[in-house]
DNA sequence: AAACCATGCAACCGCCAGTAG
DNA sequence: CCTACTGGCGGTTGCATGGTT
């Protein structure tokens, strides 16, 4: 006995969004901010459900999106971490202005995975290919500390992106890895007086230790901006996902995008560097109402 | 030119957690 | 405390497009 959709109850429309459907919700949330999804599609007219109007707003319609192709930073920033949170998309995005969950993910489902693989690398658990077949076929089935982290208070609120250094995607920057190969492992060590982070190996130590050791860090880690951004500043194992791929840092363009679709919308670049952060809700439409009118217009008056 | 295939992307589905009544 | 509702999330699907045969 199956759930119906929440599309179900009325008859609403499903499927592509026309710019028509857009304009429609786009004007309502500029005009009105976004408030109750359940009670919008009504409002502004729309025969949708809530759902899909907060997912087209957020996926689509929201005016800090980049959108354009991923850079290598980008893409080199979504491997660390996912090495770090796993699937975790929308904690992923939290960290990646301007970049959806959805688009994360397909990023991954469609391009990263297969890197990673040619690579050589377990897209699963970010461990060496030989080493995962090796660890399978010894019957260790013990989870990996890569990826799947029994995390579960790393945001709230979503700390701000970390800024790229140089250092960061310095091809000549090498992490201080204890060897040269291993489990990575994100963790603070004891002996300093400050938060020193570091990558390396995984100690020995009881899976029950591990773990509670384990959230404790990460924990730490992820809910101060501070310690994330330092550790991902300067300590990230960049070698290990030196992944070649095109270089253009190509935000805020729409000429390489292979296949946009006809009604693609670009935001001034201004207008992006003066949002905030792509999670805080905008509610108030006088936080943005200027800027949304100024992007109506800019959006549906050149279609 | 047509058929087939691969890929990327947008959107839906179903589950879960939080919360108001 | 219970229930219904809502928003949010991750997994999955289906379509459009471009490339290849």
């Amino acid at each position: 006995m199956g759930r119906q959709s929440c599309c179900y109850k009325q008859k609403l429309r499903k499927g592509l969004w026309s710019p028509e459907e857009d304009e429609k919700l786009l004007r309502h949330i500029t005009k009105y901010g976004h408030g109750c999804w359940s009670s919008i599609p009504k409002q502004a007219g729309l025969q949708r459900c809530g759902k899909s109007c907060r997912l087209r707003w957020i996926n689509y319609l929201r005016p800090d999106l980049k959108r354009g192709t991923f850079s290598q930073e980008e893409e080199n920033l979504i491997i660390e971490l996912h090495a770090v949170l796993g699937n975790r998309w929308s904690q992923i995005a939290a960290r990646l202005p301007g970049r959806t969950d959805n688009e994360i993910k397909n990023l991954w489902n469609s391009c990263l995975k297969k890197k990673l693989k040619q690579k050589g690398i377990d897209p699963v658990t970010h461990k060496p290919l030989s080493e995962v077949e090796n660890g399978e076929g010894n019957g260790s089935n013990k989870p990996s500390l890569v990826g799947h982290h029994p995390i579960h208070q790393y945001t709230s609120p979503p700390p701000p992106p970390p800024k790229l250094s140089s250092n960061w995607f310095n091809p000549e920057f090498s992490p201080p890895m204890t060897a040269s190969y291993g489990p990575l492992y994100y963790g603070t060590t004891t002996g300093g007086s400050a938060n020193n982070t570091t990558w390396g190996l995984v100690q020995t130590q009881t899976e029950e230790e591990e773990e509670e050791e384990e959230e404790t860090k990460w924990t730490e880690l992820l809910n101060s901006p501070l310690l994330m951004a330092a550790a991902l500043q300067n300590q990230t194992p960049q070698s290990y996902y030196n992944i070649e791929i095109k270089s253009e840092p190509c935000y805020l363009t729409n000429s390489s995008s292979s296949s946009s679709s006809s009604n693609d919308m670009w935001w001034p670049q201004t207008q992006q560097q003066q949002l905030p952060l792509r999670h805080e809700p905008l509610q108030n439409p006088d936080i943005c109402g200027k800027d949304m009118q100024t992007l109506t217009a800019a959006a549906f008056g050149h279609i």
